[in-house]
DNA sequence: TAACGATCTCTTTTT
DNA sequence: GAGATCGTTA
C-alpha cells in the first residue's frame, strides 16, 4: 500500500473553489473537505454534517480540478444514501453525475460485472436473487441432495453460505471442522454450481466475484486503480471483511481513500459487519489524520445529552462525545403504559396533538426494534383514520404478485433461470403437479440442464402441459420483441393468465392494482431514473478478455471512455429487472400524503426527524432477548438505541408498556434496562413512575376494554397537555436568507420560475424539490441553489 | 391434481 | 398471529 510521502502534498493553501462551496463549514467539516489527497479517517458523530462532508468534498475535488467526474469513487450501504448522494450533487455540481460511479456497494459490483461479464465467467444477462430467491434455490439444493431439512434447515444454510461469502470463502476455502461442515460445505458447492447453470448471483456473489475478478486479473486492477484517484466510503464501520477486501483492491498506489464512520453506529456485527475495520484501515492504510466530527447539528441537549450517557456504558470505543450549542431544548420524555394497546393509544393522541400544533406528520416518526411491533401501531392508526407509513416490512418488489410477474419476465430474459421457471410454471394452476415437476427436476439432474431444456424428457399429460408452458412462455418473448417495456410488462401480465387470475380472486383487488403499479414503477424507471444508470455494458469487456488471454497488456486499450456516453445500453428490460433486484422498493404506500413515519431502528438510521417516538423499550425486546448471551451483542443493542435517540431533532419520547402480545400470547415485560443508563436530569416522567397494577388508572383501563369501548380520552387523562412547541411551524430559507415553504413559487437564474413542491432537511442541509414546469423537477441544496421567492 | 383445513414453527435487524 | 407445510378429500 502506497502512500503519500508529506514531501509530495501542494503547498499550503488549498486550491481555490468557487464562492459558496465551502461556506458554513466549521473547522473539522472544513479540513475534511479540503484534504490533500491521502488516506484519511473521519470518525463523524450523528448529525455531525457527514453526507454533507462526503458530498461537499466531491463537488470540491472536482471544481479544483483536482480530479475529473470518472476518477470519483463514492460507495454507500444503502439506496437511500446513495440517492440522497446523487441529489447533493447534482445540486452543487454543474456536470451530470450520473456517469459517476456513486452507489452501494452491491449497485457498483452490479455495474463492474455487467461490464465484465464474460471475464467475470457469467452470461450476459445474469440475474440477481434476492433473500427469498437464494432460501429457494438453497431448499432446492436441499431436496435435490436428499438432504434432512430438519438438520440442514435451509435458513441456517443461507446463512451459512452467506456468511462464507462475506468472509470471502469459496467452498475450497471452509475449514471443516465436523462432518456437519463438512456436508454444509457440499451443500454450498453444489449451490454454486446451481447458481452458475441457471445463471444467477446472490448478493454475495456480486461482491465476491468483483473482489476476485479485481484480485485475479492484473490488468483490469491496474486499470481501475489508475482510474479512481478518490475512493469515498461511506458508513465505514458496516463493512464486512469482503467489502474491506474489495475496497483494497479498488484503491491503488495513487489513490486516497477517505472513509467515513462512527463507530458508535454500528449495528451491523450480526450480518458480518467488523468494526474493527475501522482500526485496520488506520493501521494498513498508513493513516496519519483522523479527523473528528463531534459537533452536532441536529438535536437539542437534553437529547444529546441521553445519547451521550448510554453510549459511554459501552468499552471497546475509539471516543467521541457529541456536542451542541443548540440549548437543552425540551427534556425526553418518558411514558409508561400498560398494555402495547394503550401505548399505541397514547402515542397517537399525542402525534395527534402535534399535528394540531404544526408539526407534520412526515416529521415524526415512530421507532421499534422489530417488525412485528408495527401491527399493533398500524391497527390502532388505521382505526384512528391518522395516514402512516410503514417503512421495511414487504417491499414492493418483494410481494407474491410482483415477485410473479417478475419471474415470467427473467424468464423471457433467460430460460434456463430454473427458481423463476418453478415460481410460476404452475401458477396461475395449469395442471403441473408435484410430481411431474420431480420428474422434470430428475431429468434435468441427470442430464445436468436447466428445467427449460428437459421439458421434452418428460411424458404424459404433465409434459403436455409443460410443453405448453414452455410455448407460452416463447411466445410471450416472440410478441414482445421490440416492444416498450411498459408493454412488455402489461402483455406479460395478461399473456400469463396472471391478471385472470387476480381478477377472480376474492382477495385479488389489490394484487391487481400493485401489478399495475409495478407498469407504472416501469414508466417511471423508463423516463425518470434513465434505465442505463445502473445497467450501462462498458464496451471494454472484449478488450479486456484478449489481456486476459495473453496478448501483450495494453493496459492503455483497456481504458474506459465515459461509462454513460458511450456505454453500451442494455435492454430497459434486462435493466428493469436488474433494478428490481437490487433495490428492493420502498412500499410505495400513499406516496406524498403527510403520513407518520413507522419504521425499525435499523431502517432509521441516516434519518432524522423533529420528533421521535421510541416505542417497546423493554427488556428482551430492546435489548432483544437473543442479544443478551453475550456482551457484545449487548453493546450492539446500545449501540442501536443511541442510533435511535441521535434520530430526533427536537422532541424525544420513550416508551415501555408492562404486558404486550408477542408470538400470540401476553408477556409481561420489565422496562429496559437502558433507562437507568439515561442522565435523569434530561428526563421527564409524564406518568407516575411505579404505576403498578389495580391502580385507578389501570381500573378505568380495564373497563373500558371489558367494555369494548376503545379508550378514548381515557389513556392520559390527567396529566398536563404540553404547550404547543414553539418550533413547530416549518421552516427554511434560501441562501439570502428568505423564509421559503412548500408551495412557494421561486425564481432560479437557470431554470427559471418553479413551485416548492417538498422541504427536506434543515438549515445547511435543507434542499427542496422544485417543478420548474418545462425545466422539469429538481431537488435543490437551498444554502447553494440562488432562488428568489416570487408572489404567487 | 387442486383445494381446503389442521398443524406446526417461528418470529431482529437487510443489500 | 401469520406463514409455510402437511394431510385429507373430492
Amino acid at each position: 500500500m502506497s502512500l503519500f510521502p508529506s514531501d509530495s502534498e501542494p503547498a499550503a493553501a488549498p486550491p481555490t473553489a468557487p464562492a459558496g462551496l465551502l461556506q458554513h463549514l466549521n473547522p473539522e467539516q472544513y479540513a475534511a473537505v479540503t484534504l490533500p489527497p491521502r488516506h484519511v479517517l473521519v470518525l463523524a458523530g450523528a448529525g455531525s454534517g457527514k453526507t454533507r462532508v462526503l458530498t461537499t468534498r466531491i463537488a470540491w475535488l472536482i471544481q479544483t480540478g483536482q480530479v475529473g467526474p470518472g476518477g470519483v469513487m463514492a460507495v454507500t450501504f444503502t439506496n437511500k444514501a446513495a440517492k440522497e448522494m446523487l441529489t447533493r450533487l447534482s445540486a452543487m455540481l454543474p456536470i451530470p453525475v450520473r456517469g459517476m460511479w456513486i452507489g452501494t456497494f452491491h449497485g457498483l459490483c452490479n455495474r463492474f460485472l455487467r461490464a465484465h461479464w464474460k471475464l467475470a465467467g457469467l452470461p450476459q444477462s445474469f440475474q440477481i436473487l434476492d433473500s427469498q430467491d437464494q432460501l429457494s434455490a438453497v431448499k432446492r439444493v436441499i431436496k435435490a441432495m436428499n438432504l434432512d431439512e430438519e438438520r440442514f434447515v435451509p435458513k441456517q444454510v443461507t446463512w451459512f453460505i452467506a456468511g462464507c461469502k462475506e468472509d470471502g470463502q469459496r467452498p475450497k476455502d471452509v475449514e471443516v471442522r465436523d462432518e456437519h461442515t463438512r456436508k454444509l460445505i457440499e451443500v454450498y458447492q453444489a449451490y454454486e454450481d446451481q447458481c452458475q447453470r441457471e445463471g444467477v448471483v446472490d448478493f454475495g456473489e456480486l461482491m465476491l466475484r468483483t473482489y476476485e475478478l479485481m484480485r485475479d486479473n492484473a490488468a483490469l486492477r491496474e486499470h481501475y486503480n489508475r482510474r479512481f484517484r478518490h475512493i469515498l466510503v461511506d458508513e465505514f464501520q458496516d463493512t464486512n471483511k469482503l467489502q474491506y477486501a474489495w475496497l483494497k483492491m479498488f484503491a491503488g498506489p495513487e489513490s486516497a481513500v477517505m472513509a467515513v464512520g462512527d463507530d458508535d453506529q454500528s449495528i451491523y456485527a450480526f450480518r458480518g459487519a467488523q468494526v474493527g475495520n475501522m482500526a485496520d484501515f488506520e493501521r494498513e492504510f498508513r493513516v496519519d489524520q483522523v479527523i473528528k466530527l463531534e459537533r452536532n447539528y441536529r438535536s437539542f441537549g437534553n437529547i444529546l445529552d441521553a445519547a451521550n450517557a448510554l453510549i459511554s456504558h459501552n468499552t471497546r470505543r475509539l471516543g467521541k462525545n457529541l456536542h451542541t450549542e443548540a440549548g437543552p431544548g425540551e427534556p425526553v420524555r418518558v411514558y409508561e403504559s400498560n398494555s402495547d394497546f394503550a401505548e399505541a393509544q397514547w402515542l397517537i393522541e399525542e402525534a395527534q396533538q402535534l399535528h394540531r400544533d404544526g408539526v407534520a406528520r412526515s416529521e415524526t416518526a415512530v421507532l421499534y426494534r422489530s417488525n412485528a411491533q408495527s401491527r399493533v401501531l398500524e391497527s390502532a392508526l388505521f382505526n384512528a383514520g391518522i395516514p402512516y407509513r410503514v417503512y421495511g416490512g414487504l417491499r414492493f418488489f418483494e410481494r407474491a404478485e410482483i415477485k410473479h410477474a417478475l419471474a415470467y419476465l427473467r424468464l423471457i430474459e433467460n430460460p434456463n433461470d430454473d427458481t423463476s421457471f418453478l415460481r410460476v410454471v404452475n401458477f396461475p394452476t395449469r395442471g403441473i403437479g408435484a410430481r411431474t415437476i420431480e420428474q422434470l427436476q430428475d431429468a434435468a439432474r441427470a442430464s445436468g440442464r436447466s428445467l427449460h431444456q428437459s421439458v421434452g424428457a418428460v411424458a404424459g399429460k404433465g409434459g403436455a402441459n409443460l410443453a405448453a408452458f414452455v410455448a407460452l412462455v416463447d411466445a410471450m418473448r416472440e410478441a414482445t420483441q421490440g416492444l416498450t417495456l411498459r408493454e412488455i410488462i402489461e402483455h406479460v401480465i395478461e399473456a400469463s393468465g396472471l391478471a385472470d387470475f387476480y381478477r377472480t380472486e376474492k382477495e385479488g383487488r389489490e394484487r391487481l392494482e400493485n401489478l399495475d403499479e409495478l407498469v407504472n414503477a416501469a414508466e417511471a424507471f423508463v423516463t425518470q431514473e434513465g434505465f442505463g444508470k445502473d445497467a450501462v455494458a462498458l464496451p471494454v469487456d472484449e478488450q479486456a478478455g484478449a489481456i486476459a488471454e495473453g496478448s501483450p497488456p495494453a493496459v492503455a486499450a483497456v481504458d474506459l471512455a465515459p461509462d454513460a456516453e458511450t456505454g453500451e445500453i442494455v435492454s430497459p428490460l434486462a435493466a428493469f429487472l436488474t433494478h428490481a433486484a437490487l433495490e428492493a422498493g420502498d412500499n410505495q404506500a400513499q406516496a406524498g400524503q403527510d403520513a407518520l413515519q413507522l419504521m425499525t431502528v435499523h431502517a432509521a438510521k441516516g434519518l432524522e426527524f423533529d420528533v421521535v417516538f421510541i416505542t417497546g423499550l423493554e427488556e428482551g425486546l430492546f435489548p432483544h432477548e437473543n442479544s443478551l448471551s453475550d456482551a457484545d451483542g449487548l453493546e450492539e443493542e446500545r449501540r442501536l438505541m443511541y442510533v435511535a435517540i441521535t434520530r430526533a431533532r427536537k422532541r424525544l419520547y420513550l416508551s415501555h408498556s408492562q404486558t404486550r402480545m408477542l408470538h400470540g400470547q401476553t408477556r409481561y415485560n420489565v422496562k429496559s434496562r437502558f433507562f437507568d443508563e439515561l442522565p435523569e436530569s434530561a428526563l421527564k416522567w409524564i406518568t407516575p413512575r411505579h404505576q403498578g397494577f389495580g391502580s385507578g388508572f389501570e381500573r378505568d383501563y380495564r373497563a373500558a376494554w371489558q367494555r369494548g369501548s376503545g379508550l378514548g380520552g381515557i389513556v392520559g387523562a390527567g396529566r398536563q397537555p404540553d404547550t404547543p412547541p414553539a418550533w413547530a411551524a416549518p421552516k427554511a430559507t434560501t441562501s439570502e436568507g428568505q423564509a421559503l415553504r412548500a408551495g412557494q413559487g421561486v425564481f432560479h437564474n437557470k431554470f427559471g420560475e418553479g413551485v416548492i413542491l417538498t422541504i427536506e432537511g434543515s438549515g445547511a442541509d435543507a434542499r427542496a424539490q422544485i417543478n420548474f414546469g418545462r425545466h422539469g423537477m429538481k431537488w435543490l441544496a437551498l444554502s447553494v441553489a440562488k432562488l428568489t421567492p416570487v408572489e404567487s
